[in-house]
RNA sequence: GCCCCAUUCGUCUAGCGGCCCAGGACGCGGCCCUCUCAAGGCCGAAACAGGGGUUCGAGUCCCCUAUGGGGCACCA
């Protein structure tokens, strides 16, 4: 059997986290089997539609690498993959269940079922349509269809017995049958509803594995009653365990929670982690890590090493948050395994966002030291202030410049040899600054290390308490600005 | 209210009857390394929701309770 999975969102928007995830999982499922991919657009309501939206759906999944095999830009051969360019399938497939006698006509209107539903919820009882239109006889059908009244068509679900969803993650499913509402297949705008479309696509697009949020086992009953009606089989199902908020109440969404615990902001949509300054390669990490695990004990691994071990019976049933302090983790430690060159061309981009042009040997002279101190891009920023606050945004004193281990005017004047050295430094780099520098350290400082002086050394060159390893931070500042920096300084202690 | 799903350290997880007085990771605390901050190394605190069974033996199987979650739309 070919194994075909699909990921079919309905463009609200943008694409959720969670679902992100249900998209990585029937991605990675479909390529460890050789099968294919599919992206479907679900845009049956056209209420809820948001323009730009597939295309931002498309962007997400494409910046995650998620490649589809068939769908929307690449086609395929079940096309169209929008729901709503299959509007006549729909309704062919919808007279069909007509004619067979598994749907039914229903006249209620929008107002009279919301009105039927508040009274069922006011007096406690069972909820869901009371099948009234079910009972109409062929007599009372016809003579509403006269008067042109608008209908839906609504599924005769069975009554009595149970149906059982076989699941792969959880097991059999059994739900009795008197729990399966008689839903609306077809709205009365002719469009059919997700329950309708997405049993008629399935089938049709030879969609063999269905692995989707746990939020849809309630309605699989339906479906599979629904693949019954048809006569057709019904596809593998593995229903993922749904991603909660931080709290742990409710599903993740910003509208119940926007900051976590921490006060931080609980990103969502995929951009979100994007513009955040998340790798793709860790984010992807990150979701095959929630609900799955690796195995043997490792927690960082490229993707394309988790597809071979990716099993759906493997797949933690329960529901879940998002560690986002285990993502920022990882996302250094991806950081951390860039080439100094590929990093600079990551974080390149952040900066210009936030402001900041820094030239590009710059960048590549601290690159190896941001390396390890990165949990996102958008924190290079904040590692590099010194390359553009001149020294008035910090005020520099001599009282800051001040160290017991190097006491009398032993500051000035290894300030002073330091720019001597740094002036006529051949070549200009962070290996032959260190040495020098290092020297000159120890030998003005009262235990005879270079610590004490380094560190009064990188507040003169850096005006910041913390910087980069301060070799490389006066390569990437260029010789003339660390000079006059270094000049500034030594001025400051001559004026006291 | 009814139906369904779930329940191992704070969090993400390993565990599919004896290998578990429960392993890893993040986070947290301590130490080491160290030019600051990091990174890295070492150490530490920290969990089988509760109760009944089944079994020679239960974190692992069954039942009940509790708790959490999902659903009960002409939304997906």
């Amino acid at each position: 059997m070919t194994i075909r999975t699909r990921f079919a969102p309905s463009p609200t928007g943008y694409l959720h986290i969670g679902g992100a995830r249900t998209a990585l999982y029937n991605w990675m499922f479909a390529r460890e089997h050789g099968g294919q991919f599919i992206l479907r657009i679900e845009d049956t309501d056209q209420k809820r539609a948001v323009k730009g939206a597939v295309q931002a759906l498309m962007d997400a999944l494409r910046w995650m690498g998620l490649d589809w095999d068939e769908g929307p830009e690449v086609g395929g051969p079940h096309g169209p993959y929008i729901q709503s360019e299959r509007a006549a399938l729909y309704r062919r497939w919808a007279d069909r269940l007509l004619a067979d006698g598994h749907a039914y006509k229903c006249f209620c209107t929008a107002d009279e079922l919301k009105a039927r539903r508040a009274a069922q919820k006011a007096a406690r009882g069972d909820q869901g349509y009371d099948r009234r239109c079910r009972h109409l006889s062929p007599d009372e059908v016809a003579a509403r269809e006269r008067d042109g009244l608008p209908f839906a068509v609504r599924f005769k679900a069975p009554i009595e017995g149970v149906t059982v969803i076989p699941d792969v993650i959880r097991g059999d499913i059994t739900v009795p049958n008197a729990q399966i509402a008689d839903a609306v297949l077809l709205k009365s705008d002719g469009l059919p509803t997700y329950h309708l479309a997405n049993v008629v696509d399935d089938h049709f697009m030879e969609i063999s594995h269905i692995l989707r949020a746990d939020e849809w086992i309630s309605s699989a009953p339906l479906h599979i009653n629904l693949y019954a009606a048809f006569g057709w089989p019904h596809p593998v199902y593995a229903h993922l365990p749904l991603v909660l908020n931080p709290s742990g109440r409710g599903k993740l969404s910003k509208r119940t929670q926007a900051f976590d615990d921490g006060g931080r902001e609980v990103l969502i949509k995929v951009e979100e982690f994007r513009d955040a300054g998340y790798l793709p390669q860790a984010l992807n990490n990150f979701l095959a890590n929630v609900g799955w695990a690796f195995g043997d004990d490792r927690e960082k691994f490229p993707i394309e090493e988790a597809i071979p071990r990716f099993r759906l019976e493997d797949i933690n049933p329960a529901p879940t948050r998002l560690p986002y302090d285990k993502l920022d983790w990882l996302n250094g430690q991806w950081i951390q395994d860039m080439e100094p060159l590929e990093l600079a061309r990551a974080v390149k981009p952040f900066l210009e966002r936030q402001g900041h042009e820094v030239g590009a040997e710059a960048l590549l002279a601290v690159a190896p030291s941001l390396r390890v101190r990165l949990k996102r891009l958008t924190d290079a920023a904040g590692f590099l202030k010194f390359l553009w606050e001149d020294g008035d945004a910090a005020p520099l004193t001599a009282g800051r410049l001040a160290n017991n281990k190097l006491p009398g005017d032993a500051v000035r004047r290894g300030l002073q040899a330091a720019r001597d050295y740094i002036a006529g430094a051949q070549p200009f780099d962070a290996e032959t600054l260190g040495a020098g520098l290092t020297a000159i350290g120890e030998a003005h400082t009262t235990n005879g290390k270079a610590g004490p002086f380094l560190g009064v050394l990188r507040l003169a060159v850096t005006r910041q308490d913390v910087s980069p390893p301060v070799f490389e931070s006066i390569v990437a500042l260029g010789r003339e600005r660390a000079l006059a920096r270094l000049d500034a300084a030594i001025a400051l202690l001559a004026g006291q």
